[in-house]
DNA sequence: ATGAAAGCGCTAACAG
DNA sequence: CTGTTAGCGCTTTCAT
């Protein structure tokens, strides 16, 4: 491999000249750069991380918390994996994948061996979040703790979507609601999204005085039925449902199908999750679009934000928007 | 942040000592290690890992090319990934994701910012295969290539996985069969597994002198049921289907019942799909598993063993295993 | 606009 | 068993 002395020696400039042409951070006459990017182009010379993270104490990659444990939805899990890999390409970063335990947190931020850390999956009450306070590095969580110990957040507001998805069939008329929500263990372990998703349900149905049901779902065809079959012992005249689960959704419709309610003839629903989810079921379905990709993107630039200014800190919550698909009907 | 200097000061040591010390690679006195550990311990010191790999020329980290694209079956990328992270953890190694684009495969290689890359969605006549050979650093295949140029390669045997299931169909006296694939796209690429399974789904069936139809399905319900219809207005009387398509398969089955055509009674379904997906289906499938998180973790096996043994390339195709679940009827 | 040179923190020869 | 020291390749002052 070719190192800075050989482009400079063939450039027939000193070493801190290439070092300046490369970094910009000094004028240098066209003539010299025109010599050096020559150099540069035929000896295929690329900086070594290494040395260049030892000398600026920059190492240019991020360091993403994502899990790639059950239960969560996969499928949002790529997408907001998607988001800040790409994110972070545009903005000249690389990721680093790190697993969820505690020790690899420590390892790589006081090892040198990431600028910044992208946390996913976070938890009502996380463990992680004074660790992460405390570091030299900024952070940025994707979720939206209790206390967020003044690091910054983003995420799609699943409060609002939560409410927003109970008004839009109280609107129609319908009184009776339920919530098939995330798996158990993700409620138990209160991940952030799935209580805030609770919150804003039944806080939207007590403010309008539905009668209303939250049934943690598997995510799986079987857990899928489970649920319905539960819901319509429980709560026979139930006529909407929100949805807040990717993998169960088409399978909650056929078993709706399956136990004689038509949708939306006899059960309306509206989804909450990534929009590919909702227009690629054999109906579509009017749904609150978890934009997983963007959040992702959001979390990036507000890590560069961080670490060009690391009073920076603050709270994102994106706004949900509903998109009306037809598997809502007017009961009015 | 605490250096090595620190430590040795701390220990009353030299800075090799406390290097062997941690390295293990000169013998030290029991003594002197105590010391030594006590001063890590109350500085909390990491060897700063830019440092380490500009003086010792490894990086411990791994680059992980994964296709973070649609079309692909997210589900069965994250298992992959999630084995080769693991893997990776367990070999003391650390992952760094990268996008598709050839130029990250250079810019990561050439910049030693990677000991070594495991590449995802191989395509049958990859355009990155070239490159990959041409490195310094070794790297092992997900996927088979049909000229694996001498690089490691690792996957499930596909073709003998295609064979198996129309063998099991063949067996319990079906004659008219189909393939429900890989969406258009995937296969429009060559992807390695796609080509793979329709060979081996293909020559069983001419073998074995049955009908036969390849029906390349988009990963969606509505794809699913499009290809069901397909099926059923080309091939009417068909009593087996191989599904190897996970986002399909459950709209696939439900399709079928929704035209009146019973599983397992009318039509015969074996998937090929990680296990997780066939057991957590309504009806369950019997299947031929896709151990994507085991595949993964021998990516890293071989990994470790070519960075120990440059000469050490090889092939390993994983061999297939049915498990009976009961959505196979005999004809009798 | 350019050069010389002092580190950055670690590893591994070399020397005992 | 331990210490001394020369790099690894780059960035960045300090000079000019």
């Amino acid at each position: 491999m070719a190192t800075i002395e050989d482009v400079a020696r063939r450039a027939g400039v000193s070493q801190s000249t290439v070092s300046y042409a490369l970094s910009g951070k000094r004028p240098i006459s066209a003539a010299t750069r025109t010599r050096i990017e020559k150099a540069i182009a035929e000896l295929g010379y690329r900086a070594h991380a290494g040395a260049r993270a030892l000398a600026s104490a920059r190492t240019d990659v991020i360091g993403l918390m994502a899990p790639l444990r059950t239960g969560v939805d996969v499928n949002v899990i790529m997408q907001f994996v998607a988001g800040v890999v790409t994110g972070a390409g545009r903005a000249g970063y690389d990721v680093l994948m790190l697993t969820q335990d505690e020790g690899s947190l420590a390892r790589v931020t006081s090892s040198s061996m990431v600028d910044a850390l992208v946390v996913m999956d976070v938890e009502d009450d996380d463990a992680r979040l004074p660790a992460l306070q405390a570091l030299r590095q900024p952070s940025v969580l994707i979720g939206l703790p209790a206390d967020p110990h003044g690091l910054s957040c983003v995420d799609l507001d699943f409060t609002q979507a939560g409410a927003s998805a109970v008004r839009r069939l109280l609107a129609a008329g319908h009184r009776t609601v339920a919530l098939i929500g995330s798996p158990r263990e993700v409620v138990d372990r209160h991940t952030s999204y799935a209580e805030r998703m609770t919150r804003g349900f039944v806080g939207a149905c007590e403010a309008g005085g539905a009668t209303h049901l939250v049934l943690p779902t598997p995510a799986s065809a079987a857990g899928a039925v489970a649920s319905v079959d539960t819901l319509l012992a429980q709560l026979p005249d139930v006529t909407g449902v929100v949805v807040h689960n990717e993998v169960a959704l088409p399978h909650v419709i056929s078993r709706f199908r399956e136990r004689g309610r038509d949708v939306p003839g006899e059960v309306s629903v509206v989804a909450v999750c990534p929009e590919n989810v909702a227009t690629s079921l054999p109906v579509p379905v009017t749904s609150i679009d978890i934009p997983a990709e963007g959040i992702g993107q959001i979390a990036v630039d507000m890590l560069t934000a961080l670490m060009r200014d690391p009073s920076m800190a603050e709270v994102r919550l994106v706004s949900p928007r509903l998109t009306e698909r037809g598997s809502v009907r007017d009961l009015g």
